[in-house]
DNA sequence: ATGATCAGTCAGCAA
DNA sequence: TTGCTGACTGATCAT
């Protein structure tokens, strides 16, 4: 699956690609003067390094989109999870309600039943 | 912002960019042979074509990208306003529930009030 | 200089 | 052949 990656250009110098990525300029321009490489070929490296670090600051880039569409999807599925909880919480309240009114309404029967007269402020529903 | 076209190669012939990408190759390889384009020339005509598709390509890839991450934000905060809306709801609910206990509460007090018994299946709560 | 991102190019897969 | 997508590159912007 990895690119086949291009000579980039005939590597003036024998450095690793993995070292020249990492290492600092200071320490870069300390090896170039010290392999005693000629301007050209200095620039080159110089270009080849920016290109690997480009190489890599596309594939983080790459990397941190996938990481936020999965970011948004795990969000999505939480808040899912968290209507269809609410939505039986919300059956379940219901289901009391009615439960109540059932039992109030038993009350009132009773108390007709009974011939008590109910209070006006009680005879609510 | 427009990125710079690179000619791509010096255009064997006048066709444009947009005719080449839209029309068939049944017209194209009309039109090449109609010009009397060689072998080499024929190849790079072809070999530019795909590469303009590829361009759009490209292009709608990028733009399906986004307008899926759109699509995510936007479900999102849908499912955001459905969980508010539930969670007043379940409040309204849950009031509601509290006005039913007083008044149970109430009709409770006022039998024991006037010394009135009541069945044990009305003892509820 | 470094890091991020866009547009373009190519490779390679799939239809 | 066509369309899509991953990886790479260079340009460009911001820090």
């Amino acid at each position: 699956m990895a690119h086949l990656l291009p000579p980039l250009s005939p590597p003036p110098c024998d450095i690793s690609d993995d070292e020249l990525v990492s290492i600092s300029v200071r320490d870069l321009n300390r090896q170039l003067k010290l392999r005693g490489l000629n301007r050209e070929d200095i620039i080159k490296m110089k270009q080849r390094r920016r290109t690997l670090k480009n190489r890599g600051y596309a594939a983080s880039c790459r990397n941190k989109r996938v990481e936020q569409k999965d970011g948004l999807e795990g969000e999505k599925s939480t808040e899912q999870i968290e209507i269809d909880r609410g939505v039986a919480e919300n059956n379940n309240i219901r289901a009391e309600i009615d439960r109540l009114y059932q039992n109030y309404d038993a009350l009132k029967k009773f108390a007709s039943l009974k011939n008590i007269p109910l209070p006006p402020e009680l005879e609510l529903m």
